[in-house]
DNA sequence: CTGGTCACCTGGAAGC
DNA sequence: TGCTTCCAGGTGACCA
């Protein structure tokens, strides 16, 4: 389930080994994920060098000069490097070679997608409507306090818009809320300044303590199928429905919010 | 514009 | 054992 740690996570594993290298090949193995594949992509990426690997959101950016390759992970995505000839196997959808160094894309559920964008990355349409950067200065309290105002929906369900803040899916959004002390179920619009002000530094707190869990694993990133650590850390409530709250020892809840499950303590968020 | 719900896809777990 | 059903999840489409 890649949110915006495991995507860091990933950028940071895939970057070093990469950038200013040339692509020498390109294999598509499928129609289409949530999109159709670029099947032309060869032709716009072979002989060209990856200058930079970037981070939008969820969304990949492999820049590669003369357009960028947009790469989503959905939810059972991965993106190794693996020497030349590792066979594919059955979800294996896309290959970039980069001389004996293969990037492949494996998503076993194809809600991900890999998109050639040959005008300015800003001007995509799934790109343009993105909200905020959870982790840049910008995302303030008063920020989400001022761009909250007049929206009834729960708080839950605004961190999880990404047309507002980008990158917290389901599990940090429970988490986040957790460590808060906010009851998942409160209108984001009747959340106080006070409060957004404890809610911010849980939400950077929440997905830079993931990122360092899965940055290190980055050693092994590169030869393994990079699962390893990222979900191995300890959750306070995600999936702990019925277990003890690790902080007051009262029963973990969960409920059902614009059809996710959410996870939390109604002793210690209220 | 806003908010709520659903489809997309597949593997694994749970139920029978 | 083997079949069926349910569930997970990010995101855009669609509707009220």
């Amino acid at each position: 389930m890649p949110e915006l740690p495991e995507v860091e996570v990933t950028r940071r594993g895939i970057s070093p080994g990469l950038t200013g290298r040339t692509v020498s090949a390109v294999t598509i193995r499928a129609a289409r994920l949530r999109y159709p594949l670029p099947q032309r992509l060869g032709q716009s990426i072979i002989g060209r060098k990856l200058l930079t690997v970037n981070r939008r959101g969820k969304y990949l950016l492999l820049d590669f000069g003369n357009g960028r390759l947009l790469l989503h992970l959905g939810m059972s995505g991965s993106l190794r490097l693996l020497p030349r000839a590792t066979l594919a196997e059955k979800h294996d959808h896309l290959d970039i070679e980069f001389g004996k160094t293969l990037l492949r894309l494996r998503d076993p559920r194809r809600f991900g997608a890999a998109l050639w964008l040959s005008g300015e990355a800003g001007e995509h349409p799934l790109l343009a409507s993105l909200g905020l950067e959870p982790l840049a200065e910008e995302f303030t309290p008063h920020w989400l306090f001022s761009a909250t105002r007049g929206r009834s929906s729960v708080i839950k369900q605004a961190l999880m818009d990404s047309h507002l803040v980008v990158g917290i899916g389901n599990i940090y959004a429970s988490e986040s809320l957790f460590r808060a002390g906010i009851d998942p179920r409160t209108p984001a619009g009747k959340i106080s300044l006070k409060r957004y002000e404890r809610l911010v530094p849980e939400i950077r707190a929440t997905l830079e303590a993931a990122i360092a869990a899965g940055g290190s694993s980055l050693r092994d990133f590169i030869h393994s199928d990079g699962s390893s650590g990222y979900f191995q850390q300890q959750y306070f409530v995600y999936g702990r429905t019925g277990e003890p709250c690790r902080v007051c020892g009262n029963s973990v809840k969960s409920l059902r919010q614009a059809a996710r499950t959410t996870f939390h303590c109604t002793r210690c968020q209220r």
